[in-house]
DNA sequence: AAATGATTTTCACTCTGTGAAAATATAGGG
DNA sequence: CCCTATATTTTCACAGAGTGAAAATCATTT
């Protein structure tokens, strides 16, 4: 099986991080700033970007000449998000959810050593979650996340453990591993998780739940991310069968059993 | 002012191929599939597939070995939806449209000759319409076309018909450069587009209008798509002056006057 | 087991990407 | 308006990077 990362090209290497140049912060650059970020000589840069517009991956407007991040790329995004169906079929649980509490719903998968958020359904609130979908968020921290993790078998859970260190994200991130063993397995046992300021400062809360195949393979998980205020215990209570509900009706869908709600 | 496609990086334009490979119909391929359809050797494919896949362009399922869309490309789409500004402002008032009729709401912009679709807000009938973003759709056909089409100066829709032919799509696509400039004519002063059945044969049919900026610009589209049984008289009625209220709510947002409506 | 087909590895050659430097365009100040 | 400073675009000779044929390995089927 061929070890990732045998092969590399450099120019390839080079042209990723002309893309990676830009972020949520940098939505658009001058020639001259992606040379810097890239760490790239101007003439490099120009080439590429050249050759990345040609193809749509990269625009550049008529008017400032400055660099942004090209549609081609959204429609790429499609494909890559249909690519495991699960984001389709979750979708009209993903709505029902929202509406029945106004409150952000995520689909999120495991890529892994990471949660990937698939896709979400804002709810309407003036304040409200929202998350940066397609971002790899760790697998410790979180509501999504431990489910996530809580579908890995033991010892795929001690070799992460053994990898990758617990860092204090924010004020109640888990960073003691026999803490996070403990947790996971009361995840499996009740079939959902709940997170409260675990992972950044913003102040987010929330219950989540496991999404399981015809194999009973976890290929998912779906939650209700909620600004921490409003994370009251009412709330909570009122959340955690719904969350498991939803969870269990996108796995019928995909074929699984779900999972029985106690 | 540099030439589009002076430069040319060759495994660049390579490496975009591979990723163009997949498409909606091919979410996941073999390394061989790959080949043929990029038209490559499987080495070089291979190559390209071990960068790609370093930087989560690219992902490779455990399994079977086939490979798919990574997930990295979710997190620069996001970063190219929001480059332009427009989706997050358009947002509520794509959602309440989208409520007040329970059909799928569309933002569209212009992207030199043709028209991206950015953003969709999706009904929840059992049988709606649902577009594919990020694809670039031509700009004669179909109610958000022509609007943005409208929104081209004169010269510039005389070049546009001299270099694009107007191809029969669906039923009522208008093939008649003389008839679309009439509409656009028509558009411009009513200040709203609607299409029946002229872009897919699956039967669609809508109502969109124009967005505008501070400077008077049109910098987007906002829809309503509708499955073409349901798309009645009464139905369309109701939709033109809700349409052209949403588009104008948006444009004020933008600091734009927005569209008077008659 | 053997055979077929796909994937991975290797390697010598050549073509391609490189980046310095010059030329041009753009912006800012006096 | 011209001069200066900065950013962008073009050019080019060289080195090193990508190429693809072929061999080796792995997977699947008969």
């Amino acid at each position: 099986m061929l070890e990732d990362g045998r092969y590399r090209v450099n120019v390839l290497d080079r042209a990723i991080t002309v893309l990676k140049a830009f972020d949520s912060n940098h939505r658009s650059l001058t020639l001259s700033e992606i040379a810097v970020r890239a760490n790239l000589h101007v003439s490099t840069c120009l080439r590429l970007l050249s050759t990345l517009t040609r193809h749509g991956l990269i625009r550049r407007d008529q008017d400032n000449g400055r660099y942004s991040l090209g549609y081609e790329i959204l429609a790429l995004a499609e494909i890559a998000r249909g690519s495991s169906g699960l984001a389709e079929w979750a979708r009209p649980a993903m709505r029902e959810l929202c509406q029945a509490f106004d409150e952000t719903v995520v689909l999120s998968i495991r890529n892994g050593d990471y949660r990937i958020d698939l896709d979400q359904e804002i709810g309407q609130q003036n304040v409200r979650r929202v998350l940066s979908l397609g971002e790899a968020k760790p697998l410790y921290a979180g509501a999504a996340s431990q489910v996530l993790m809580s579908g890995l078998t033991d010892s795929e859970i001690d070799d992460y453990l053994s990898r990758i260190p617990l860092i204090k994200l924010a004020e109640n991130t888990i960073t003691d591993p026999q803490e996070l063993r403990q947790i996971l397995a009361r995840i499996r046992r009740e079939g959902f998780a709940e997170s409260f300021q675990q992972q950044s400062d913003q102040g987010g809360a929330g219950i989540a739940a496991g999404i399981f195949d015809a194999r009973r393979q976890m290929v998912g998980a779906i939650g209700v991310s909620v600004p921490q205020y409003r994370f009251t215990p009412t709330l909570r209570s009122k959340l955690i069968p719904v969350v498991m509900a939803a969870a269990n009706k996108i796995s019928l869908v995909l074929g699984g059993r779900g999972r029985m709600i106690a």
